[in-house]
This record gives C-alpha cells, structure tokens and sequence, in this order.
DNA sequence: CTGAAAGCGCTTACAG
DNA sequence: CTGAAAGCGCTTACAG
C-alpha cells in the first residue's frame, strides 16, 4: 500500500512536480495540450490522490471549519449544524461538528484542538465561560461568530432568535385562546445562558402587556432533571396553571413525560406550546403547537458570515446582531377557550 | 496573528526544535530538568500551539477516523455516530461524520475527499453502490468497517444487527397478545438494502413458524412518501390488519401519520411496533412499543474494531460479523385481545 | 510553456 | 543530554 505521490506522477509523465501543482490546480494558461494529457492519464494509471494535509500544511488553509455546539441533544444544534455544512459544502468548505456538552472545558479543549487542527474559522454556540480565549481570539482576529447566545463584552457577531417576541408570541397566542394562567419553564438560567434569560423577559413582557399578574409560582428555571419536581410543586397550588410555555426541546419532554403521568389531557387539562418546532409535533397526540426557529436560515447565515471573515470580504465585527423571527405554528395543544382572536 | 512555530519556542529557550519537539512529546528520557523548565516557559510566555497538520504530514496518521452513514435522518445513525465519536475519543482520535444520504455518488465523493484528508480509518453505513472502490481500500489493506450492513463479496467486518429476530420479537408479541393479521413495512429493498431484506424475511418466518398465513398485502417494502398510499390500500382490504411493524424509525412516522389522519386509536383500532427505538417513544401517547437496536455497543464495538485494524492489533478481516441482540420494549400501542403469553 | 529550489512546521534517526 | 540535517507531500515565486 505505498502511496503514490505527485513526485512519481511527474516521473511518469515526464514533467516535473510543479507542472503537475498546476494541473492539479487548474493553472492551465501556458500549459501545452499534450503535457495535460500525459498528466491526466499518469494520474489515472498510478490512481494518484492529492495529499490535502500537506497541501494544507503549505497553503495555510484547511478549507474546514469547526462548530463547537453547546448541547448536540437540542433538535435546534443539531438543525442548524446541517444547515451550516450545507452552505459550508456549496463553497467547498468541511465542517467538523463538536459537542461541549454544556461544559466550558469541554468547549476549551475543543477550541484549542481545533486551532491546532488548523481549521479556518470556528463557529461557537458559547457555554459563556471562556471568556479568556474568546477574548483571545478577537485580538488575533481570528475568524469566529456565535450562534445562539451573544457573550457580553466580546463583540463578536452572533446569530440569534428573537427570543422576547417568541415567548410574546405564545403568550399572545394563549391569550387570544382564553388563558389566564400561564405558567413558563425553562432550562436553568443560573449561567446567565441569555436565550433563556430573554424568553423569561419575554414572558414576563407580554404578560405585563395583557395587564396579566406575574407570579413567581408560575416562572420557573431549572435543570431538565427538576422539571418534574417543579410541575408537582405547580399542581399543589390552590390555582395549577391551565397553560404552560416550555423555554426548549428538552423542557417540552419533560413537561409531557408529566403530563402522562399525571394523566391529564391536552388541551383540555393543560394547553401547552414549546419553543422550538420538535420533529414529532406534527403526529404527535395531539399535534403540538410551536415557536418555531428558522434553524435553516440561522445556519446558513452563520456560515455565510464566517466564510466572508474568512475571505476578508468582509474587515471586522462591525456589522449588528442579527436577530430572526420566531413563527407560531398553530396545531392543536391549545384549547379554545373562547378567547379574542387577534 | 503571526503564528508562533516550534522554531520560535526553540530560539526562547535555547534550545534546538529537536529538543522542543521531544519535550512535546513526552520523550524526556535523558532531558535536563532546567531545560524542561525553560521549554515550558517558552511555551506559556509565547502562547504555542502545535501544529496538527504538519505532524499529520511527517508522522503519516492524522489520529482521526471518518465515518459516513447512509442518512443522517435515522435515530439508528445518530445514537451510533455518538457512540463512535465517544470510543474514539476515548483514544485521542478525532472523527469527522458525513452524511452520503442514501446516494452511492456522494458515498463516492465523501470516501475520497477523506481519504485525501489522510483519515486514519473509515466507517461505512454503505449504500452498497460503490463495490469497486471497497474493494479497492480492501486490496490496499486500508482500514475499513461497514455498519448495518455488509457488502456481498466485500470481506470487511461488519457490525449489525440480528435483523431477523428483530422482526421475530415482534411478531411473537403481537401473536402472544391474540393478534392475527399482522402487516409490515419496510422502506424500499430495490437497493437490495439487507436489514430490510432481512427484517421482511425474519417476519414471513415467524409467522410460518406460527402457522400463520403470509399475504403479500400485508407486506410492503416502498419509499417513505409511499407508505401512506400502502396504507389506504390495506385499508380497502377486506380485512385491514390488526397491528402493524415499522420496518424503521422513518416508516414508523408516515405510519403514525396516516394513524392521525385516519383518526384510528392506537392500541384499539390498531396496534403498532416499531423497530428503532424512538426517543419520543415513551412519551407518546400512547407510549410506543419498540424493538431497540443496541445503538451504543454497536457503535462502539465499530470504533474498536477500527482502531485494532489501525493500530495492527488485528492483521486482517478474519473475525466473524458481530451480530447484535435487538431488545423488545413493551411499552403500549399493542392491545391486548387475549393470547398466551409465552 | 516548464523546471529547480525553497519552504510550510513538524519528527526522527543519527551523531556527538 | 542535545543539535544538525533530512524529509513528509505539496505550492509558489522566479528564472529561463
């Protein structure tokens, strides 16, 4: 199994190493008819592959990039991350896809083996706790964007939801529908994890907005392991809420594993929406209404970003926040109580 | 941004590189501890990183694996490119996954363009259209295991599983529970695709070996957008059947589908079983009864077995494919009507 | 139109 | 105990 290598290509068409570089690279201006064909059938005879390490090593471009996700578990990582190797692919960029696990050292330990890897320009969804190297990396100019959360004082450009409007949205929705008593989970905000912090606000907004009391009984932020715990508490109240917004995918689940084993009905016991557009929502009994994220263009966004950094098209961090929209996908987990329809 | 190379460190600490690159790699056999000291400091005053790619160059291993899965769209490729990267990371190599979407021509294109990345070793769900180029990595004794499935005159480890009884499992419930009309679908085996192939065949044998008659009406291999057709077909039956098996995890979504559209109650109307176990399985309503694959130990029995053909622990393709047990989850979409239990 | 030469950042016998 | 030198497989000015 010795490797063929540009070195015996060129021995076999007679040329020299640098010719076959050019043919290699397309360079084909001064290059004679018959040259091309003698490379082009060594190249077939010997089955002869380019070596991108070293093409790398000497070019000073992978043409990779990595995305560092917080948690793969989340259908939005995992939605995004395709759409990101998409655009990737369609400007012959790879993707190499790693998972933090919602730990900040596991984050680092990926950043740095990364750069070691040398890829192009990196794609973060930040746990929030290195600060150092992101910091870091914006000195050096270092390509980078995050994704889903911004980290305060980094300015570094980032792509997000509009969190406030999606849990306005659901409250809106609610409301419309003859709820009073609306109840929100989300997954812990005790990192300061803003997308979490800002649905909360959200909530808290629009409810305010309604004129609607906002009870501290009814917003809760804990692990996934305590949602249960928390809906138990909730259902001892004299008043248990008669809707409930799960803050994501993984809140959602456990909200539903309650609601099995409390027996309840959906809508008619509790009406429920989550944020973000779960793969089984449509056949699920009965269908679930969703914010939903333009995952898609999230992603597509976020690669179009980078690779401009990367091709200096585009200087510095100088552009603002994108922000996109969540969308309602009405289904039918919300009762109606014969509320006003907006 | 200039980049600081090993030189760099070397000229810091007095040293030569060959000495900076011992150090790095732990090679301290004979090296003075001042020096050790001074190379450190070099090193955290300048902020080095090693270079990945030129190492990957020199040492001829990039310490990573590729693994291409047929489509990335099956819980069954997701939970196993889990496992892998866990095992592999276990033994400080990397992974890269890509997804050929049941198309040989990408399949193509993936194998090559990591190869030329200088990928270790290679894991393949195979779409099963690329015999010239597996036998090919197979006659350079390029390190190689398929997943799922095997390939035909292709003598390469495989890992799966014991499909057969997969669809044995679940007729033998389904009988046990009083039912007689069972159907199945599996995804189209136009392909020749084996685990379809043989999950349709270990049912028509549990159902001889119960002395039940096989009716071709009740079995149907057809592409996910045709399972709703296949549907309303045995509905027009006479007698539509009593319960049905889900070859996989994407059929059994069109088959719930078609379920809601219906408006059928499952167990009542309809029980079903699905091979793949569903992550929203145990919160649906009702709770799905499945076949679990042993995702995790297949995944990682692949990354071993790679990296003992990586490492030359293991000379050549001569172990037996692995067949791994499938699991019966009971849970509540089969209704009871009164059979034996075994 | 094509080739000789240097160099990308490492590692590794080998010499001393 | 440490260094000089060659080499991994490419690319890229530059010369001719």
């Amino acid at each position: 199994m010795k490797t063929v290598t540009m070195a015996d290509v060129a021995n076999q068409a007679n040329v020299s190493k640098s010719t076959v570089s050019q043919y290699l690279n397309k360079r084909y201006d001064y290059m004679g008819e018959k040259t091309k064909i003698r490379i082009a059938q060594a190249i077939e005879e010997l089955g002869y592959q380019p070596n991108i390490v070293a093409r790398s090593l000497k070019q000073k471009s992978t043409k990779t990039i990595g995305v560092i996700v917080a948690n793969i578990l989340h259908t939005f990582s995992t939605e995004v991350s395709r759409a990101i190797e998409d655009a990737c692919n369609m400007e012959d960029f790879h993707t190499i896809i790693c998972n933090a696990d919602d730990d900040p050292a596991k984050e680092k330990k990926y950043i740095e083996m990364l750069r070691a890897k040398q890829v192009d320009g990196l794609i973060i969804f930040p746990t929030g706790n290195n600060r150092e190297l992101y910091r870091k990396m914006l000195d050096e100019k270092y390509p980078l964007v995050f994704m889903d959360r911004p980290v305060a004082e980094i300015p570094v450009s980032s792509v997000m939801l509009n969190n406030e409007k999606a849990s306005g949205l659901a409250v809106n929705h609610l409301i419309n529908n003859g709820h009073r008593r609306l109840a929100m989970i989300t997954a812990s905000t005790t990192e300061n994890v803003s997308p979490r912090v800002e649905r909360m606000e959200g909530f808290k907004k629009a409810l305010h907005s309604h004129k609607l009391p906002v009870s501290e009984d009814y917003m809760k932020s804990v692990e996934p392991d305590q949602v249960n715990g928390t809906l138990e508490d909730m259902w001892k109240l004299d008043e248990p809420p008669e809707a409930i917004l799960a803050g994501n995918d993984l809140v959602l689940k456990e909200i539903l594993q309650f609601v099995k084993q409390k027996d309840l009905n959906i809508p008619r016991d509790l009406s429920i929406i989550g944020i973000d557009d779960v793969p089984y929502a449509s056949f699920y009994n009965p269908p679930l209404t969703t914010i939903a994220q333009p995952t898609f263009q999230m992603g597509t966004t976020a690669a179009q970003v980078l690779l401009n950094k990367i091709n200096k098209k585009q200087p510095a961090d100088n552009l603002p926040d994108d922000r996109f929209e969540p969308e309602l996908k009405i289904r039918e987990s919300v009762a109606d109580k014969g509320g006003v329809q907006s």
